[in-house]
DNA sequence: ACTTTTGTAGAGTGATTAGTCAATCTGACA
DNA sequence: TGTCAGATTGACTAATCACTCTACAAAAGT
């Protein structure tokens, strides 16, 4: 692995469970294997280096969950299919996603980071926009479904991560997505 | 007011700006208007003042929210009493609720306040309970039912947050209360 | 072969910070 | 009035930290 991928990974380790402040920039090369200044090669600031961090690993499970889906015709399909393959990025990587959760709404997020990471959520909001015109989604705000399903579907990992035997118990997923589809599904 | 609660008071808006380590001791003691030495009268350490902060918070949004709650029969009617009134709390405490959630997760907070503040859920598990024993909630698991419970609260009170006008559209908050009730309402 | 760019190292530094401490103040109670 | 516990102050300190700087190595370009 290259250093900057070491660097990266060494970080979400220690942000995660010492939190920002509570990690050096020292602590962050030591674990990666680098030095000091290595780090301030790759990253100008330390928090550059949360920021990027965090545009990457947002990056990282969109790319993952989405790649497929187009081969899918039916809206709820789609949707369960986005839905597990999210879980199934969580369930693989608890600490990105527990990472992202947490400095999600973290003054360390700059607005441009913010604004770049926005775009990324266009892939979902134009299947809710679609889903709306066609009828099959509940007419409702747009943000407000993104913010509500994503939320759900954040309460849901949690469980998940706490509680992972059920992520295999079949019939138990099954309700779970039901939970979610109920909320945004026209009736 | 008191110097304790100038200290919580500036902790709160500086923390929330700011983040745990942008927010120097020394800043929450002049913002408060206070001593240096007073704030470690009052607080072991900065981290004591965090934990007794979120405590202190998420233990005002139950009380308020739960008072008058005995009054009401109808399990449909005490959560709309209660969602309207956790929200109300929010829409008049922005700070305070995206203190909480800034902080839920992170690691400054410490497991034994996160367990003092697992018994003031009590509440709201045990009319959980009781739905799901009558009937009227799904029959899933309480620790489920109560995440997404919660998850999807915060995700609306998000929305009204950056959308103020709509807390104020009747119609529209009976829609959001029907968002959150059919999630966990027996169909 | 030579030059330029990029990567890597780690000691060093100036600034900052959490927490201490000794001193003074306040007010309650005898 | 005198005593005492708690409140308040702010200068001080020992430690820490983000980032710089200089030097060298490796690659890439020409």
């Amino acid at each position: 692995m290259n250093k900057e991928d070491k660097i990266y990974e060494a970080a979400l380790s220690l942000f995660t469970t010492k939190g920002f402040h509570g990690t050096p920039t020292s602590a962050i090369a030591k674990t990666a294997g680098v030095a000091n200044g290595t780090l301030f090669h790759y990253f100008k600031t330390k928090e550059e280096l949360i920021n990027s961090l965090y545009i990457k690993l947002k990056n990282e499970l969109v790319v993952e969950s989405v790649d497929g889906v187009e081969k899918i015709d039916s809206l709820k399909l789609k949707l369960e299919f986005l839905w597990s393959k999210s879980i199934h990025w969580t369930m693989t990587n608890p600490k990105k996603m527990f990472f992202i959760q947490q400095y999600m709404y973290s003054p360390y997020i700059t607005s441009s980071t913010q604004e770049e990471v926005d775009k990324i959520k266009e892939v979902y909001v134009d299947l809710i926009k679609n889903g709306i015109s066609k009828g099959e989604i509940k007419d409702v705000p747009i943000d407000l479904i993104y913010i509500i399903a994503s939320q759900q579907l954040f309460g849901m990992t949690q469980y998940l991560v706490m509680n992972p035997e059920k992520y295999h118990d079949s019939e138990f997923m099954n309700t779970a997505f039901n939970l979610f589809y109920d909320i945004i599904k026209k009736v």
